[in-house]
DNA sequence: GAGATTTGACCTCA
DNA sequence: TGAGGTCAAATCTC
């Protein structure tokens, strides 16, 4: 947990450096920006990664307030603003997926190791099981039923507002080549594979199905592990688009108006109804729609940092203010 | 044109 | 035999 909030303090003072460089686009070379973002969207997605994979079952609210009170020693100001905010709806939303695993062995593996493995680390067994499992059978096309024990199964909360018809992100990027109408069901199940399935070999599926008995409600079975990403050659960000041309025209504009569409979309809850009907709205990081894919991996926490109902510029002076003094005082503490 | 989704047809297995 | 999973052509968006 310690290199959680490292990496959440290191990802708001990356932020924070590109205060001057979007101040001064038209001295710094585009590169500049881009690897800046860059590098702030590989800290969060590391930083997501962690949390999920180590909190996962714990109730969120109190891990999270324990965990800030115990180790950053944040200013009580932030604090406050922090709880104020839909910081921890956010992340309620992350932890509380309903893990239940269809898998007797591994709830057997489970209930032995005492504890619950993130579902990348979940994942990462299957895909070995998978992974032998198709390379002894025979040459026919592999197809699994749905009692096949080798899966995962999570219920997560549909997006409230915008486009609940796309299933939350979940770090990955996800193909659909199948929808389905099922028996005794309401809603059909939809079918999605790993973007880089060809590129990389990558088995990974998902099936998700909204219950019947509560449309706000996903469930998605996961099959097989991604293995795109442990290739040398798979990136684990996407590169960069090509560096648009910023003029300061196109920079005045972005500060007169803070809430830029990325950020408007609301995890819930009231702040003024973010919704912008978009389809990439509750869907995070990855979102796919039709032909392009676009990957918002910062978000959700900069959702919850500007889009808290208080007036932005103000809420992330004083992250930013409370961050430095903090860092400054810890490097007073050092030295 | 590339790469995504849609959707009817096909295949497999219980 | 039928439900569920996948294929692949058509279509769509950027």
């Amino acid at each position: 947990m310690d290199e959680f909030f490292s990496l959440i303090l290191q990802g708001i003072k990356l932020a924070k450096d590109l205060e001057p460089i979007l101040q001064n686009l038209a001295t710094h070379h585009h590169r500049d920006m881009l690897s800046k973002l860059d590098e702030i969207i590989r800290v969060f997605i590391s930083a997501k990664e962690r949390l999920i994979n180590t909190h996962y079952h714990q109730d969120p609210s109190q891990m999270l307030f324990r965990e800030l009170q115990q180790q950053t020693q944040i200013d009580p100001r932030l604090q406050e603003y922090w709880l104020s905010t839909k910081m921890m709806e956010a992340f309620q939303s992350q932890l509380t997926a309903e893990r239940i695993s269809s898998s007797s062995g591994l709830e057997n593996k489970q209930a032995t190791s005492g504890m619950q493995m993130g579902s990348g680390d979940l994942a990462m067994e299957l895909g070995g099981r998978d992974v032998q499992a198709m390379a002894s059978s025979s040459t026919q096309r592999p197809r699994r039923r749905k009692d096949d024990a080798e899966n995962e199964t999570v219920r997560v909360p549909a997006p409230r507002m915008g486009n609940t018809e796309i299933p939350p992100e979940d770090g990955y990027t996800w193909r659909k080549y199948g929808q389905k109408e099922i028996l005794g069901a309401k809603f059909p199940r939809s079918y999605y594979r790993c973007t880089h399935q060809k590129l990389y070999q990558c088995p990974a599926k998902k099936q998700v199905q909204r219950l019947d008995d509560d449309p706000y409600t996903f469930e998605i079975t996961y099959r097989s592990d991604h293995t795109c990403h442990m290739s040398a050659t798979a990136p684990s960000v996407r590169p960069p688009p090509p560096p648009p041309e910023i003029t300061q025209e196109m920079i005045r504009t972005m500060v007169a108006q803070p809430p830029v569409p990325w950020l408007e979309f609301s995890l819930g809850g009231g702040g003024g109804g973010g919704s912008s009907g978009s389809s990439m709205a509750g869907a995070g990081p990855s979102t796919v729609r039709y032909g392009k894919e676009v990957e918002y991996p910062v978000a959700d926490m900069a959702d919850v940092m500007f889009n808290s109902g208080s007036s932005s510029s103000n809420s992330m002076e004083l992250i930013f203010t409370s961050m430095e003094d903090k860092w400054e005082a810890g490097g007073d503490k050092k030295n």
